[in-house]
DNA sequence: ACAGAACCCATTGACGCCCATTAAAACCCA
DNA sequence: TGGGTTTTAATGGGCGTCAATGGGTTCTGT
């Protein structure tokens, strides 16, 4: 199946076009749709993205929560400003105005894997974001409970 | 299935080529994605490496902690950083520049057996990383508490 | 007719693939 | 057990392919 990991810088081109890195792009196979849904992220000056199988993961949690609470209604944001992108044939998404405001982006993405997801960042904001995050994991030692090998809920999507 | 043990030394080419161990290489066999995911240790100057299966589980751990929580994106670093790295036909990976300066690696490289996982180091780095480590387990008399045989959720993942 | 979007085509430079060579370990037979 | 042979891992370098990029053209809806 296969997760989104590393970080790759493309250009943005005058048209606002940006290639997805092939390796990103590989994760789509099995899509029924081929491209990107993306929305702003509310934590970091960045965009987030993922195929369609993992949007529907994120409406069926919201449909988890209360219908009509504070909670559903705040975080339907992700749903209302995520923008649904379709490759070209060689493989590039264009990226609004707004959005590219929204993360300080101008001539250049880095994507950024996230797992199953991954984000869109202006490189100098990412590298300025990163630096401070990898200290952190230094010095407070950061520790991460693997889950069990076999211990993996009914995966999410694809067959 | 097999772990990765012992320590093997490979010289990088000017292509920055390195050939990973057979004896390593040879436990990739079931795996889907000939070629390994590396990233940089942050406790030691030194790079991790694992199998995508090994990835996917770090993944699927990620995922039981709250999207949008502070926890999931200090330890996203790990995913982030990683570069997947294909076997070419003669068994190499190459390793970038930045990670090469990370781990302070020139002409050769320690390949590390721990276990699931494995470690590069340049090699006078290791040595003198693992001295005195040695020494801590002997002074100290470390002892581990080995788990019961059956205690072993069916392991190697999907296999 | 016009603007915007989607598609097509050309270029290029990095990376993956192939072949040749060296080094070393495993094997075989006397 | 030793010498010679064969197999295979590790290394080095040349070349082709494809991902990334840029620009031009057609299509669509108004």
């Amino acid at each position: 199946m296969g997760v989104f990991t590393g970080t790759h810088t493309n250009k943005v081109d005058k048209k606002g076009r940006v290639s997805v890195p092939k390796t990103f792009r590989a994760l789509f196979e099995r899509e029924v749709f081929q491209g990107v849904y993306v929305f702003p992220s509310f934590r970091q000056p960045a965009l987030e993205a993922c195929p369609e199988s993992f949007m529907e993961r994120i409406v069926d949690s919201l449909e988890d929560l209360p219908m009509f609470s504070d909670e559903q209604d705040d975080l339907s944001i992700i749903i209302e400003s995520a923008e649904r992108l379709a490759f070209d044939p060689e493989g590039r998404v264009v990226i609004s105005d707004g959005f590219r405001d929204a993360a300080g982006i101008e001539s250049e993405i880095a994507f950024v894997g996230r797992g199953r997801t991954f984000q869109l960042w202006a490189p100098k904001a990412y590298a300025s974001a990163r630096k401070p995050a990898f200290e952190r994991a230094k010095t407070r030692g950061l520790t991460l409970k693997l889950r069990r090998p076999s211990d993996r809920a009914s995966d999410g999507g694809e067959g």
